[in-house]
RNA sequence: GCUCCGAUAGCUCAAUGGUAGAGCAGCUGACUCUUAAUCAGUAGGUUGUAGGUUCGAGUCCUACUCGGAGCACCA
């Protein structure tokens, strides 16, 4: 990019650049020995103290005031901002030069003495400045002010899509942007505790894989080419974490990204976090209590972190409420779901607004419903259990039903939470159901999976009685913290080339 | 994929179909305890792209691009 090109605000950048650097001053530092956090530093100086001791703070200028031969400004770090007082007589005058050439958004470090001022601000009064890294391009701060101890923003950074695009800068700009992610990172702390802490192992399993399976949806293709073949990018890492079970760890989990190739909206993105554990020996119901568990700690992980509206947290209230999904499916249609032909579901699904219901299977014309009738009006955590056999191909058939399966999912606010069930180890069973799914997927569903013939050799070598969940990491998150949009709680969502 | 809304200076926003503006950021200057610092001056634009209507388009029309909200899809 040549001048011509810069508009005029990163001429004059470069320009300030180019004056530092003739006057002998580096731009871009390689270290600085920083002593304090800005918020440890003003820990140290006591109420009722006027001066303190000397700190050396460093971080990114976000507001500067300019008197002539003295400046006040805060300089933010990960903990926080602190004032730092700048006057001519009190520096060497080289780095006066230096101060003088600043602009917001700078990184810098700024050594001195606490003092307060008179307006009772703790303020690093600085006696030696140093250019860490110059701003070549201003960043949107925005002008504060604290009103009856409320922040208030005057202008700032807040299209949505160049902060979504520019996550960096948002985050430079917005300090409370951080929270959900620190939040994020306690949370997922406390779910690898609370799993270590049962003697589970976590392993990583292939994200590439030859033949996608574990869940309904339709994957990223991609193509290896030493091998010459196509892979994909795994929608689930279900059968791989079962193979462990298989060959003797008894208790695995995994958290990693899944990819579906499905629109892009306020709750999906088409890579996300996934949790899935798997428990030699437990069924479904062990399972349910390992998930009321596991979401208890995980909200507590968030209510801990620094910034988060705790009120906002939901509560917990264990054990979660058990509703059955045949039974609830048929009081919310007045009818008996399983008496009721296909023509009567397609009736009653067209009723509900359901788009093409006459082109609908079975299943999925009761999966509609249930989702319509059932899931929506679901907003404290409650778990719904046994599905019936035909949406679920990968679970074990209920004890004394074989028309439902012994499978949960955690529903709460609307949205699911969790899905599990007791794992179908029987591999003739599986077999006939990965044929079923085969011959939807010949059909033209292309969200059914195929024959993972490797999977069944696997079972055929004997999987112990085993319990599954699967926790969607980003819908957790945004539930404890009440998030609308899964993009506030995803780094880097995933937008369109600009 | 559908419907509606939007795109104007680095950022946030104005501008009856009639000379494109403000605040902040920037630049120059004044000011040695300010905090949206203040004051004076100054610069900054192919109004998302391409067409069309019109004497004249930021404004009206068409298409496209990108985004937002909603719907559909999505266990």
């Amino acid at each position: 990019m040549n001048n011509e090109e810069l508009s005029q605000v990163l001429v004059d950048r470069r320009a300030s650049l180019d004056r530092l650097i003739a006057s002998g001053v580096a731009p871009f530092a390689y270290s600085y020995d920083r002593t304090h956090l800005t918020s440890d530093a003003r820990a140290l100086l006591p109420d009722g103290e006027d001066t303190g001791k000397a700190v050396r703070i460093a971080g990114r200028l976000v507001s500067l005031r300019s008197k002539g031969k003295t400046a006040f400004a805060h300089v933010s770090d990960a903990s926080g901002k602190l004032q730092a007082y700048f006057r001519k007589d009190d520096m060497p005058a080289v780095e006066w030069a230096v101060f003088e050439e600043l602009h917001l958004g700078d990184i810098v470090g700024v050594a001195g003495t606490l003092m307060r001022t008179r307006t009772g601000e703790v303020t690093v009064q600085c006696t030696e400045l140093t250019l860490l890294a110059k701003t070549l391009r201003p960043l949107p701060f925005a002008k504060e002010q604290v009103v009856d101890g409320e922040m208030k923003r005057f202008s700032g950074f807040s299209d949505p899509e160049q902060r979504y695009r520019q996550r960096y800068a948002d985050l430079a700009v917005h300090p409370e942007v951080r929270v959900n992610f620190y939040a994020r990172a306690r949370m997922t702390a406390a779910i690898r505790r609370f799993l270590d802490e049962m003697g589970y192992l976590e392993v990583e399993t292939p994200v590439l894989q030859p033949l996608y399976g574990g869940a309904a949806a339709r994957p990223f293709t991609t193509h290896h080419n030493a091998l010459d073949m196509p892979l994909y990018l795994r929608i689930a890492d279900e059968l791989y974490l079962k193979r462990l079970i298989v060959g003797g760890f008894d208790r695995v989990y995994e958290i990693g990204h899944d990819f579906r190739n499905e629109g892009i909206d306020r709750t999906h993105n088409p890579e996300f976090t996934m949790l899935e554990f798997y428990e030699s020996y437990a069924d479904y119901t062990v399972m349910m209590d390992r998930v009321e568990q596991l979401i208890v700690a995980a909200s507590s992980a968030v209510r801990a972190t620094p910034g988060i509206d705790v009120e906002n947290v939901p509560e917990f209230v264990t054990p979660f409420r058990r509703i059955e999904w045949v039974p609830s499916l048929s009081a919310g249609l007045g009818h008996d779901v399983l008496a009721m032909s296909d023509a009567e579901l397609v009736r009653a699904a067209q009723t509900q607004g359901v788009e093409k219901a006459n082109m609908l299977s079975r299943p999925k014309l009761m999966d509609e419903l249930f989702q319509s009738l059932v899931e929506r009006t679901i907003t404290t955590p409650t778990f719904v259990i046994d599905y019936p056999v035909e949406l679920s191909p990968l679970a074990k058939p209920k004890r004394g039903n074989p028309a439902l399966t012994e499978r949960f999912e955690l529903f709460a606010d609307g949205r699911e939470m969790a899905n599990a069930f007791s794992e179908l180890n029987d591999p003739i069973d599986q077999r006939q159901r990965f044929e079923a799914q085969a011959r939807l997927k010949a059909a033209g569903d292309d969200e059914a999976s195929g024959v993972d013939e490797d999977y069944l050799r696997a079972l055929e070598y004997g999987m112990p009685p085993t319990g599954g969940v699967g926790i969607g990491i980003d819908r957790l998150l945004m539930y404890l913290t009440g998030t609308q949009h899964i993009r506030d709680v995803i780094l880097f969502p995933a937008m369109r080339p600009e």
